[in-house]
This record gives structure tokens, C-alpha cells and sequence, in this order.
DNA sequence: TTTATAAAATGAAACGTTTCATAATTTAAT
DNA sequence: ATTAAATTATGAAACGTTTCATTTTATAAA
């Protein structure tokens, strides 16, 4: 038995097509006609077939999501509290990888265009604004996620990763530690230059000297996070080490446990992401915390502002970091 | 300046929106004509309306997913692993949560089926035949993933719980162990239930009681199965320890870490899922692996097989677990 | 050159909705 | 009971494709 259409409610009823779509729309008619209309579409177990509505409205319901990889635990959870922010309104969420790399970046919102999404939220994986000339012929609302490109016209949405590190960075230095390791991404990576950024305020702030020697970059995986801090620890050069993401974060606590190093009495550690594996970490990890939830809420709120204007008015939006002091990080005497 | 369309490229060519139409879906045509619309194509900068070709193929190239919560690594990484595979075929995946509220789900297939989606692939959260009634109305290609429901017809992906559980107690009896603790979800969990089951089965084959105070269940969040098994340990009342699914794996690890206790001289540990984190873990755990990459394979393949087909022969399928004896267990003098 | 055949092109119909200008009906006012 | 105004219903057109029966054109054979 073929789907039941509106023509089937409109046999059914002997009403007419527009009577039968404005009931749809939840416009006004005629009590008995209502009546008429609801039993008709129980009866034929009758549903709106939502892609031939977006088809003719041109609206979709749908946002494109274009993520690194899904295996990832911060951008897994951003997704998520996006998702559940937008099916309350109606709309769903398509994901798709770009595996860092900005051709099937680029595949991807072409695939995405041509199925008419409504909205597209990216986290990127391009440098520079070249990379996304693209996008000037996207006539959708474009959200950019946790990495800014200087250059593009679309919404950003980050965080104020310099300010916090700079902040946590002047705390360790107030607790009297000199020798602070930090580890980040690779060079080039914006959050992690950032970061690097905020690292040096605060020891700017402090009239103190970098020492180069204790910057590191690593691959933005826990395996080669643990191995290099193992070594970095090993040689034990620092009183402090900086974690400044979350694998790197935890390859230390792995690393730190199997090296049996004492927290904080041996090592002040400052972590970065509080996500559900940190918090079983004893003793109660000093971390910067980014506002996951803060993060979806805006990009959705601003997202459905575009969606219903007609006129963008693009901004770069800076959500503040938590830094969390607790009992990884130890005062100097 | 509106997007361009077939009939512009009509237009331009002075062609029909017949063989323009065969032109784009790869049928014959006149070298003349072909060249003609390459340059028209390419002039216009027209790109096919895939969202306006699935409603007129009644094939929209879309396969919905629907899992508990995306923030799993175990089922990012096998969504991350389908949408390789499916994207390589042209389809594109659409995530939805259910929450593990049965409501949710049966909101989010109809949602999909809205949506016309071409295939659905399912994570269930409803623990019987009756949850999925509604099935019987959807006329797409369905799999069930890692939970079977008895009673519903629909493909399955699952792995061999029971017997890779019973084949690696063994190895612990076999090693000496007898006072063997395990720790997996809730009751009626499915995963858990046949996890148990194997358990018991390898003490049967030793010809050993199980004693049921050594058999814990506990939600599946490592905070809550680290305070579990920290209790455990605690009471110290066993030499080896098997935590049958990921959470578990992982609460252990932190609590036996936090407790000092010297893995595998104190405690034989036996972990289940072999992600990212757990590799880092020293020593080298011993562990039971799903076939992520397998299982994610499989499950496009049927679904492929499927959407070929007009009449599916749904079946059951068994994936083989990995039981990989490293460093964390002990035998015992 | 003519005819038969094969190959390619044509264009109307269909998909399941919304939209909107027009028509019909109801209600209110005289 | 009429008329005017307000409300509700109507149905053709549109959305951008594919499909397919029909027509046109090219090719091969006579």
C-alpha cells in the first residue's frame, strides 16, 4: 500500500488542496472541516512527507555539521548539545568529516549545498581565508567553530583561549613556579597558538624571560602526547607542566601515573577540557574548562538569528574559559 | 543572482531538459551536444539539485543513524567508520540521539522517514520486540546495531559477547584465578546480560560455582563504575578483575591507579574495548576488542545489499571479538 | 537515392507539497 | 430581505528533477 498524500485527504474529505494544507500550516477554517480533515488523515495514517515541504519551502529543517572527525570527544559533546538545542526546533543535524583536509572540507559543503541545508557549522581545517573563497557563493548562514580564519565573512564562535591561558599561566607563576613546560598542538594550529600566546603574557606580565626549550608541539593524539611528556618529565626540567588541550592533558595523566610522579608535591599539573575521564583523576586536576554547553547554545541562537533574517550580520563571538583551580597545582615555598 | 537549473542550461544550449537530464546521469549522447553542455554547465556554474533529484528518484543518498548520545567513543568511532564507507558510495549519514528513551526513538524514525531517508541504522534502547512495533510501517532496509532484540525483523550487527567472555574467563581460570570479580552495566542491558552469560559458562566449563556476590553491574559512566570498583578493590576480596565494557574498563583503571595497587602482581585486570586511552595504560592490558572496523563494514555492506535488492533477507549477524592476552594479567602460583 | 534500422532528442507528466489570486460562503449591518 | 464586509475555500502554478512514449535524426543496407 502506497504513502498516503494530501490528494488522498483531500479525496477522502472532498476538500481541496490548499483547504487541506492550510489545516497542515495550522491556518483558520471551519470547525466541521477541521473535524472532517483529522479523521481522514487518522484513518489513512497520514503523515506530512517533510522532504516534499522542504522541497517547495526551500527550507530544509536541516544543519550541516562539518567536523575533524567524530572521534572526538570535545567536538562530540558540542554536536550533541547542538542537536538537542535544535531538534527542539525542528530541525535536524547532518554530520560529515573532513579528516583535516581542506579538499573534502570543501567536497563536503558542495555535498551539503546540494542537498539544500539549511545552515552549516564548521569546525576548519583551512589556514588562511583561501581556503574558503568557496564560501563566498554559499548563500546560507555559516557558523565557524573554535578555530578562527582571518578574513572570512561568516559567524565565529570561540573561546577566549589567550585570556585563560594567560590568566592560569600568571597563577602558577604567582604560585612561585619558573620552570613551566607547555605542551600544545602543533604550530599553526590556531586554538594551540592561542594558547602559546597566552602563555607568554603571563610571563610577560610577570617581567620574566620565555624559555624556548620548554614549548612543545605534538600531534593532537593521546598516544604521541604520553610518550612526549614521558620524555619531558624524564629529564625533569619543570615544576609545573601545561597541558594546553585535551589529549595532551591526557598522555600527562598517563604519564604521570605510570611514572609513579607524585601530584602535585613533584609536578604542578594544569590540564585543559574537564571531560568525564579528567574527573576521575586524583588528585582533582587545576583545569581550564571550556563552556561546552555556552558554545552550542550560541551557535544555534545565532544560527536560527540568521535563519530568520534576511541580512547577516556576522560577528566574532569570544566565550569566556572556566579556569578551575583544585589540587594538581601546588604553591612553591 | 539565482542558482542556475537544468532549464537554464536548456536555455543556453538549446537542448531539451531530456538530454540535458541524460547527459547528467550518464546516458549516450552526441559528442556535439555533450561538448555544448559542458560549457553551458560550466558558464552557468550549475550543480545538479540533489535534494530535488532524491524527490523525484525517491532516493535521497541519506542513511539515518540513530544512537543513545553521540559523546560514546565506541559508537563515534563506528559512525565515523560508516561514513567513510557510505560516503565513498555517494550516501550521506544523519545522526539523531535517542537518549536511550524508547519515546525519543520512535520520534526520531519517524523524523527520519519524514525525511525520506533511504536506510536506517539503529543503536536500540528498547529491550523487547514490543519497543519496535512501528517498525512494520517503515518500508526502508533497517540494522539493528550491538543490541539484539528478539522478535523483530530487522538486520543484525552484533558481536559474539557470550563466547569471546567465556573463552577469556577461561584464560583467567586456566591462569589460577577463582575469586574472578566482574563488573558490567545494568541488568537487562544486552551486551552485559551475554557478557555475564559467558562468564558463567567458563566457570561451568571448570566446573566451578559462580559466586554471585563477585558479579557487580553498574551504569555505564566512568565516574560511577570507578567509585564501584574502587569499593571492590577496597574490600579486596579477588584476584582478578573483569570489567566488561568500556566505562567499566576505564573507572578501573583510574581506581586501581589512585589505589596503588601493582597490576598484575596485586590484581589481574581484564579490560574490554581497546580505545585510544586504554593503549596507554602500562602495563599492557589485557583485553577483549570489538571488530570496530568490521562491524561498521558489515553494516554498510547489508545495508548496500539491501538497497539494491527489492526483497530483503534479513539476518543475524555474529562478528568475532578479539581476546588479546597482554601484561595485566597474571598467573597464579 | 530510397528504405529500414538504430541512435539520439524531445517534451509532457509526475513527484507531494505550498502559495496566492480568485471565488464562494458566512456573518454582520442596514 | 438586501447588501457589504469578512472569512474561508478553491485550484492552478510552481519547485527542479527524472522518466518514458514519441518523434526526429543519423547510419547502414539495398
Amino acid at each position: 500500500m502506497k504513502k498516503a498524500t494530501i490528494k488522498d485527504v483531500c479525496k477522502k474529505t472532498g476538500l481541496s488542496l490548499g483547504t487541506v494544507s492550510k489545516y497542515l500550516n495550522g491556518g483558520t477554517l471551519r470547525e466541521a472541516n477541521r473535524e472532517k480533515i483529522d479523521r481522514a488523515i487518522e484513518e489513512l495514517g497520514y503523515h506530512v512527507d517533510e522532504y516534499a515541504r522542504g522541497f517547495i519551502t526551500n527550507r530544509t529543517k536541516t544543519v550541516g555539521v562539518l567536523l575533524p572527525e567524530f572521534d572526538n570527544m570535545f567536538y562530540a559533546r558540542i554536536v550533541s548539545d547542538m542537536e538537542l538545542a535544535l531538534s527542539k526546533r525542528g530541525y535536524a543535524v547532518t554530520v560529515r568529516e573532513s579528516h583535516r583536509d581542506v579538499r573534502k572540507e570543501r567536497e563536503s559543503v558542495r555535498w551539503f549545498i546540494a542537498r539544500r541545508i539549511d545552515a552549516l557549522v564548521i569546525v576548519p581545517c583551512g589556514k588562511s581565508a583561501q581556503d574558503y573563497e568557496y564560501l563566498k557563493e554559499v548563500s546560507i548562514p555559516v557558523v565557524f567553530l573554535d578555530h578562527y580564519v582571518s578574513g572570512v565573512n561568516c559567524e565565529f564562535v570561540l573561546v577566549d583561549n589567550r585570556e585563560v591561558c594567560r590568566r592560569s599561566v600568571n597563577y602558577l607563576l604567582d604560585c612561585g613556579h619558573r620552570e613551566i613546560a607547555i605542551v600544545g598542538a602543533p604550530q599553526g594550529v590556531y586554538t594551540s597558538d592561542e594558547r602559546m600566546r597566552g602563555y607568554r603574557d603571563a610571563f610577560e606580565d610577570h617581567g620574566l624571560q620565555v624559555d624556548e626549550s620548554l614549548c612543545y608541539h605534538v600531534e593532537e593524539n593521546v598516544d604521541s602526547a604520553y610518550l612526549l611528556i614521558k620524555k619531558i618529565l624524564s629529564e625533569k626540567r619543570c615544576t609545573a607542566l601545561f597541558a594546553s588541550n585535551f589529549p595532551n592533558t591526557y598522555g600527562a595523566i598517563f604519564a604521570v601515573n605510570e611514572m609513579r610522579i607524585s601530584i602535585p608535591d613533584e609536578l604542578s599539573l594544569l590540564g585543559f577540557d574537564d571531560m568525564m575521564f579528567t574527573r576521575v583523576f586524583h588528585p582533582k586536576l587545576t583545569i581550564v574548562d571550556q563552556p561546552i554547553g555556552q558554545i552550542a547554545e550560541l551557535t544555534v541562537s545565532r544560527l536560527m538569528e540568521h535563519l530568520q533574517k534576511k541580512e547577516y550580520d556576522y560577528r566574532v563571538n569570544v566565550l569566556a574559559c572556566n579556569f578551575e583551580i583544585n589540587d594538581s597545582t601546588a604553591v612553591l615555598t
